[in-house]
DNA sequence: AGAAATTAGTTTAGTTCTAAAATAAACCCG
DNA sequence: CGGGTTTATTTTAGAACTAAACTAATTTCT
């Protein structure tokens, strides 16, 4: 896959940085980070969406809404899936539908709410997610191999940091 | 937009930790890394593909098309676009023709290369892009608020390394 | 109780992207 | 030179997602 990155938007101020724009001239470093966020995130994404497609044949969406069910033993709502996969909830119709069609899922009525269903991993949708993500951890383990622990350790903290800014500037909204 | 995070696929080892995966088990670490990577890009991206579109009704893909265009105001071709937007090839053609059109960039034959376009912002185009970057950069820095200066600084430079250490993976592919 | 509002999930129509095949020009090399 | 390969872009078919409208069940309010 492609492995050049477009760091170009942190470049695209009207004027060149001069001493009357000093004050602000340290914020290109946040589209900067951001760029480079977007980056990162894409380039391990398409490598295992890749993965996840030749290896298993599988999305990483569909991969995603296993893991959720594998988390959670007693069954989610779809709506709950919804939420934590941050997809709409007619996307997750169509991946539950396609998913209890395999076997690898359950949807079964909530008993008590008559709108809802309690969805889970079946114990072939279990084994078939074990597999999985067993190999899937290598990659990412591979794919960050070379950062540090304690560097990863750090990256961790400070982007639990960042969620935390991105959600309060959305509630301020 | 939703906040809640999908950090779950790190709970999804087959096994659960003990004396003899204790060596393999700050690897976790590395698939919760990634998840929360994932997890802030796609708050920060969907946050700003929303407001773009509100705003000037553009799309993200657009969006970065112009930046990069900005970047290189010699011209870029098709195909340094799309390895640059990492975006297929096909994707690019679409998104220049709907951007041609409506008058913001030009694609005129490569002097050298008949097979190829060089493609260039014109001046609509970059005022259009000039007047969209001063929002979506304050966007940004709103966004990252809370994330000290001296945290970014950090954290853009251990992003550096694990995009490194992902493109040497993908090289020993 | 019963009308209005909310919540859970599905459907529909449309957008955006991809992968793979197709086209066409340029390069390489015996 | 001329056949085979590579490179640049477009086309095609389809996958994956979204937004908005819809159905149906539950809750709320008086």
């Amino acid at each position: 896959m492609q492995t050049i990155d477009h760091d170009a938007v942190a470049a695209s101020s009207p004027l060149a940085a001069d001493a009357e724009t000093r004050g602000t001239d340290d914020h290109h470093e946040s589209l900067r980070l951001w760029l480079r966020l977007l980056t990162c995130t894409q380039m391990v994404e398409r490598e295992i969406r890749a993965r996840l497609r030749e290896r298993f044949s599988i999305t990483l969406a569909r991969f995603d809404l296993l893991a959720q069910l594998e988390r959670h033993p007693q069954g989610l709502r779809m709506g709950e899936l919804s939420r934590r996969m941050m997809v709409t909830g007619g996307n997750v119709t169509g991946l539950t539908s396609e998913l209890v069609a395999e076997g690898l899922v359950d949807r079964a009525p909530a008993p008590e709410d008559r709108r809802a269903f309690a969805v889970r991993l079946t114990p072939k949708g279990k084994a078939a997610f074990d597999a999985m993500a067993a190999e899937h951890e290598q990659w990412v383990i591979g794919m960050l191999a070379e950062v540090s622990a304690p560097d990863r350790a750090t990256l961790y903290q400070m982007l639990g940091t960042l969620k935390r800014s991105v959600s309060r500037m959305q509630e301020a909204t």
